[in-house]
DNA sequence: TTGTACGCGTTATCAA
DNA sequence: TTGATAACGCGTACAA
């Protein structure tokens, strides 16, 4: 009897049961301590466990859920699929909802199980089961790629769906208006700085949200009449963007006021700025996408979009289980408006800014 | 036929299939998209379609999984357990290390599917089916709080497990070694700056990764006859440790050295210290727990504690698959060690730091 | 003290 | 074009 370890297929508790000589009603009994309720004899006790141990046996979660939970409340397989590249502050976001919103009243009957499901950048194709509904009962996509997006839209999901940060026209989306934030970082940067060598930070990859940022940026630019330079980083870590804040300047590249599509970049051109004997804002202003915690906190702190009081993870998981309970039929698109947050980093006036 | 949404039993295909006068092999191929390999009549085919929406009818995936995954390659169910309370930056590094790790050679003729569990602090004990293996084959535990530690010494995990960043005798643990941590920093502060009024900034709930760091940096002050300050937050956000900070001072706190046991705190204290006209390190060094990518961007860059080239969460992971897959019996403990990594917030010879 | 038989909800196969 | 039936792996009531 090889053990877990050498065998491809997963071992089962008839075939433990065989190379034991007991029942499987006696293993199972005795793995999930039911054995002194059912009276097993201590050193059969002793002789499946060791069994156990020596088999590697495991037993198997889909037929155990299946013959436990069946008269329990009712319960929904959820996944937050993520692509694996992007740093995943999203996803944080994203259980933190799920807990939020799975405890509200009007679940109360339901029980959520949620899975991450990662993947490479703009390789959804390979998966397998992402279609169907085979793996989960509903999903929050979120980090797509351009390649993923034009898969799901070529293909079409079976189960609830929401995707979170892109407008993909078939199904349920919570996004933000990213055209508007690129228009309005530039607004501030042009108009309130007067800045003349706008910079756009952008990470290598472009989600179907960072691109929008991008293009409403430039649109607005080219509307002013005002050139707008793109350096784009390696990744999306800070490292990326200072690096390549640095080989810009390096290089000579005029800079007056950056807007960063992602915010780690931010933080990295922040340092970049710096060590360039640069002050922030009188000698570049700087604003970025992505209200997270540490930008009031940065030196000096940095202005940045936000989403007003609306928190668009839990705007997303509520939206997936009123779906997976099967009230709406249509499919939702909510665009959620996106507001500047003005601090000191954009701030040339020397006023004093209201807390 | 009440739909999904008022019904608290989760529906079944049977129901379904009486519902609507068809079998439920009839059903299971439309919403499978197996019709047209079975041949089955357009109007059948829509009105299937049509009855799922209305009804919400939702798969059950316990039992899909059982009858699909039966002869595929053997999977297992593991989960991340974290309380919900701190901050999950631990969470993301762990979803990313099971990504890599289940992509290693010797784990190709298995499949992981990984589950995300919260609970609320120090209230483990009221979570169901986290002793026997009734939810997942294996877990990752993290972020446990004092309590819920006693819960697990107390009673008995009967499936693998690996604890991160604390010790419990019954179980494998990988954890740093968070006295050594401690008295390190304390050795930097008070030997390397000369601080003569060293504080420790906590946070309000200790585990005992913190609560070891905190004890370590008491004891070295004890030895070397200086008192040291603890400052308590509120939370483990920045503005917690930016609060806790301010006030300190407000009040007349004396402080020259400060050592935060908590990365986020550290981002608000940095704040708060400059906002109060000290500068660091010269007025103040202060050095953290919590090696993360901001570290060296923060203006000055930070002093903290990393892992060397051990990566915590790839050793847990790879430790709970091979648990898993049942080679290992007995209880591993990794201790790993962690490193000092001085940048400009305790240099105050004014040498240059090498990069 | 242990084994037998059944059913959980689904899908694949075969029969109608 | 559709329905009946068996089987997936496990836990439990009941029989032995």
């Amino acid at each position: 009897m090889p053990n877990q370890k050498d065998c491809n297929k997963k071992m089962t508790i008839s075939e433990f049961s065989r190379s034991i000589g007991l029942s499987a009603a006696t293993i199972s009994s005795v793995l999930n301590n039911q054995h002194k309720k059912r009276g097993i004899a201590p050193d059969t006790v002793e002789r499946v466990k060791t069994q156990a141990r020596k088999l590697g046996y495991r037993p198997n979660m889909a037929a155990k859920k299946l013959r436990t939970h069946s008269d329990k409340l009712c319960s929904f397989d959820i996944a937050i699929v993520t692509c694996i590249e992007v740093p995943i502050q999203f996803t944080l976001g994203l259980i933190h909802a799920v807990e939020k919103i799975a405890s509200m009243e009007k679940y109360k009957n339901y029980e959520f199980s949620t899975q991450i499901v990662t993947y490479h950048a703009n390789k959804m194709s390979e998966m397998t089961g992402m279609l169907d509904e085979s793996r989960f009962n509903g999903a929050i996509m979120t980090n797509t790629m351009p390649q993923d997006d034009k898969y799901f839209m070529d293909n079409e999901i079976s189960y609830p769906v929401v995707f979170l940060g892109r407008y993909l026209p078939k199904y349920n989306c919570v996004t933000v208006d990213v055209n508007m934030a690129g228009k309005m970082a530039a607004d501030v940067l042009l108009v309130n700085c007067r800045c003349t060598n706008p910079v756009v930070l952008v990470p290598n990859m472009l989600t179907q949200a960072t691109s929008g940022r991008l293009e409403g940026f430039q649109k607005e630019c080219e509307w002013r009449n005002i050139e707008c330079k793109i350096i784009e980083a390696k990744g999306f870590l800070e490292q990326d963007g200072y690096n390549a804040v640095m080989e810009y300047i390096a290089k000579g590249g005029k800079i007056d006021g950056l807007y960063s599509i992602f915010e780690t970049l931010a933080v990295g051109a922040y340092h970049a700025i710096k060590q360039n004997g640069l002050i922030i804002p009188k000698d570049v202003a700087v604003i970025e996408t992505g209200e997270t915690s540490i930008c009031q906190f940065m030196d000096p702190p940095m202005s940045s979009f936000g989403l007003s009081e609306v928190n668009m993870y839990e705007v997303a998981v509520e939206l997936l289980f009123d779906q997976l309970l099967g009230s709406n039929e249509r499919i939702v698109n909510r665009i959620l408006p996106s507001i500047p947050v003005l601090r000191e980093s954009t701030n040339r006036t020397g006023e004093t800014l209201k807390k």
